[in-house]
RNA sequence: GACCCCUUCGUCUAGCGGUUAGGACACAUCCCUUUCACGGAUGCGACACGGGUUCGAUUCCCGUAGGGGUCGCCA
């Protein structure tokens, strides 16, 4: 048996992911990438009643966005399976006969098998919280069995975790307060309890507990407002572990090297979805033109633009990527590259209309773009400062006009740089547009 | 009700007896600038409260208050 360091997440396919769950997995992934050890992925799928195929299908997806790759589990395997304890019937059964000859359980009339508590006194070592002392328990001895043979999470959770070598367990800092019967499980069992890490609660910003009906609990609720998955990474662990670096943005892999769970804050945080956002917005400008618009492309069909030219989007994308921070902000800043029919948002009415002799530049400007023959920035800007001299104003007068005729806002690229991507054809009828209807 | 965990700027946190209590996000102002942003600079802003221990408490101990959790034949 080797001193391998072997953690495990634990879910129960009852629902989608939940960031409070998210991040228990991160902190274990993180901790095998640590000690080069073993994250193994394990399916707590004994309430038939509740589990379905499509929640467990939700929080694979879940982690596998993340990047949080198991060494064993579902679908990959491993030589300590079954990883779903729905087929592990056989070992929990041996292990409540190792309990029965050792006389730790008896059974109640209804045929419930109920383990005798040793009733001592029971410290939890906790890496976050620290030793925890707690006097022999009152409560009434715990169900090991249903009585149609099904098992209790204690019980399968303590045998798992025997069976499968766990040597730390990250957890919910909502287990530690039972954590002392699995400890008396282990010790019925002959074998010394794992080291355990009781991480804090995500609480919403309110400071109340986050629950599944609330805003940003689901997992997919990131992934549809356009989030990137390696800053949803990064600022979850940010959430009650600041790592001895220079900066909070930090890989994976970084963080791995870095990650020490009893660095773990111990106090429940609230989750600043501020805070998320600016770790988008740094990871989102980072990213080179083509995987930008890989991840963008599906938020401009959600949209419903119609895209006629896969490179024009790219770049029409790319020239917005310091202005937005998350994709699913996509929609107001690129949509009068897709349809000409966009329209004047009020405050550009009133500007164009402020002036009288606005409309005379937009059709100066109009008259200069019909003759040229060259069409890029360089030359559009060379075009619109003799354009501007010529009508005795400075380019800073001439270009927010333009911006108002090109997009109908007041925000965007450099209006050279629209120019250049709809192209002469587009850019003559988007200032013919605006002359005629505003 | 019992037991357990927790308490530093608005938020996430650093701190591990002596610090001008540091950083990040947010916010404000300024600079940059064809807009919006980005970026840069500056600023605002905290040790829950009450007792101890100590020459000296944000830091150690006790209590109070507040927040969270657990006490299932759910996980």
């Amino acid at each position: 048996m080797s001193n391998q360091v072997r953690v495990r997440f634990a879910p129960s396919p009852t629902g989608y992911l939940h960031v409070g769950g998210a991040r228990t997995a991160l902190f274990n992934w993180l901790y095998a990438g640590n000690q080069g050890g073993k994250f193994i992925l394990r399916i707590e799928d004994t309430d038939e009643a509740r589990n379905t195929p499509e929640a467990m299908a939700a929080i694979l997806d879940g982690l596998r966005w993340l990047g949080l790759d198991w060494d064993e589990g579902p679908e990959v395997g491993g030589d300590r399976g079954p990883y779903y304890q729905s087929q592990r019937k056989g070992i929990y059964d041996a292990y409540l006969a190792q309990l029965e000859a050792a006389d730790r359980v008896y059974t109640e009339e209804n045929g419930a098998v109920r383990f005798k508590f040793s009733r001592e006194p029971i410290t939890i070592p906790d890496l976050v919280c620290g030793d925890v002392a707690l006097a022999g328990t009152e409560e009434p001895d715990m169900t090991l069995r249903r009585p149609d043979g099904s098992y209790i999470f204690h019980f399968v959770n303590v045998v798992d975790d025997i069976e499968m070598g766990i040597t730390h367990v990250i957890r919910g800092e909502d287990h530690l307060s039972n954590t002392w019967k699995h400890i008396d499980l282990f010790h019925a069992f002959g074998k010394t309890p794992p080291v355990y890490a009781h991480i804090p609660l995500i609480l919403n910003p309110d400071g109340t507990k986050m629950s599944k009906r609330d805003q940003g609990a689901s997992v997919v609720s990131y992934m549809d407002a356009g989030y990137l998955p390696q800053a949803v990474f990064n600022y979850l662990c940010m959430l009650g572990w600041t790592p001895k670096a220079e900066t909070e943005k930090l890989s994976a892999r970084e963080m791995a090297t870095l990650f020490d769970p009893k660095q773990i804050h111990s106090a429940n945080a609230r989750f600043d979805e501020k805070k998320a956002v600016w770790f988008n917005a740094q990871y989102l400008r980072e990213l080179p033109q083509d995987e930008l618009y890989a991840l963008a492309r599906p938020f401009l069909v959600k949209e419903g633009f119609s895209i006629q030219n896969e490179d024009m989007a790219a770049r029409a994308v790319y020239s917005v990527r310091e202005k937005i921070s998350l994709l699913g902000e996509l929609k107001g800043w690129t949509h009068y590259f897709f349809n000409e029919d966009y329209p004047y948002e009020a405050e550009v009415v009133t500007k164009l209309n402020a002036k009288t002799e606005n409309k005379a530049l937009l059709q100066a400007a109009a008259e200069t773009f019909a003759s040229m023959n060259q069409w890029d920035e360089t030359s559009l800007h060379d075009a619109l400062e003799k354009t501007a001299a010529a009508q005795s104003v400075k380019a800073g007068a001439l270009m927010p006009l333009l911006r108002f005729a090109l997009t109908g806002q007041n925000r965007g690229p450099g209006v050279t740089t629209i120019l250049d991507l709809v192209g002469k054809d587009s850019s003559l009828r988007r200032i013919e547009r605006t002359l005629q209807t505003v």
